[in-house]
DNA sequence: ACCTTCATGTAAGTCGTTACATGATTAG
DNA sequence: CTAATCATGTAACGACTTACATGAAGGT
């Protein structure tokens, strides 16, 4: 259901499902990631519910483009979901969960598992810190920015401040583990192929 | 595919299908949460594959329990995904997409939205913290933490670090609103009702 | 000739949510 | 007697993923 929400805050400006898509590889990709198959699916729908509008315009290259513009009841729709306060989901984070069941490996591949980790979210966290170098560039450092602009970098702002959380805790976590790892050496019952 | 993982991980220990409820619901539940339907299902699909076996054993209360163990099988499952190394699972937040189109509402509203958007936050750390405390207090200081113990922390720290991280972020993201909207006070065009 | 980019989707299947159904035991 | 807790699930629906299908335009 809120796909649907983010589809109609992206057709602020008319776009296509190929424009939409970019979307969501780049300037968002840290907080929301979508497949085109769904995208297309979820513009059909809301074009059923009456929440936006298509026309279908000839492209330079491939198939014509069938661009999505939303409706005034989309923006109602849009809007209260807005005004109805955070929509808290629920996030799912495997890796916490792998990190919960690490006693199962041996300790050496513990470390690797941390040090993957830690490589996974810098890689992370230097991809977007280009997307907001990026942003940063198109901007006029002279005037205020703009509402949008304004939002956009608070965005980006929360992912870059997220991964470098994580980064400082895999940080400490792996430092954690060496010293932890070296006053209990004894081999561990759980490490053992019991079961 | 990953509730599964978590379930033969939670299933180091035999339980049923209320017991993994209940640490869903406590020391896990900032970064998964899964329904009583869920888990159900999910018992059954492992026991179909032969990754957990069941054993009925007669309660005190209400109905039978059905005791899930994990079987060699489960195990080998659990500990491949694990040195399959971190499974980068996409987040979906919500909350961020919504901050991105706030400048569909008027300014106010964006404050106050920014606010509750604190709050919730604020209540999260809150919930994390006692069980935090609740850990800590069941642990002998004395003696170096278990294997489970040390990994069951780590994550804990995790989810406490995330959401003060959050709550700076809001905070800042609260005063660079305010300074902003001091600074572009003119009526704005997409708060306006056009579309 | 072949690859990439642009651009559309469908079809099958899994995963997850919401709502409901059932029934025993114990504390008030 | 009533409500809470313990304990099981099903049924229906909606969300999401994976894999596949199609095809034109333009570059190497």
């Amino acid at each position: 259901m809120s796909l649907d929400c983010v589809l109609l805050g992206l057709l602020s400006r008319p776009s296509s499902g190929y424009d939409l898509k970019q979307w969501f590889s780049r300037a968002f990709h840290h907080f929301w990631a979508a497949e085109p198959s769904q995208i297309y699916r979820t513009l059909g729908r809301l074009e059923d519910h009456g929440l936006a509008s298509v026309e279908e315009t000839p492209s330079l290259k491939g198939p014509p483009r069938r661009v999505y513009r939303r409706t005034k009841a989309g923006r109602a729709a849009l809007r209260a979901w807005l005004r109805d306060g955070p929509s808290m989901s629920d996030t799912r984070q495997s890796q916490l969960a792998q990190v919960l069941f690490l006693a199962e490996l041996p300790k050496d591949a513990q470390r690797r598992f941390l040090r993957a980790l830690l490589r996974e979210y810098e890689a992370r966290l230097e991809d977007l810190l280009a997307v907001a170098a990026e942003v940063e560039h198109h901007a006029d450092p002279a005037r205020a920015p703009s509402e949008d602009e304004f939002f956009r970098r608070l965005t980006l702002d929360a992912g870059i401040q997220q991964y470098q959380s994580w980064i400082d805790w895999i940080d400490r976590a792996i430092q954690h583990h060496a010293a932890w790892s070296a006053t209990e050496d004894e081999p561990t019952r759980s490490a053992q192929g019991r079961d």
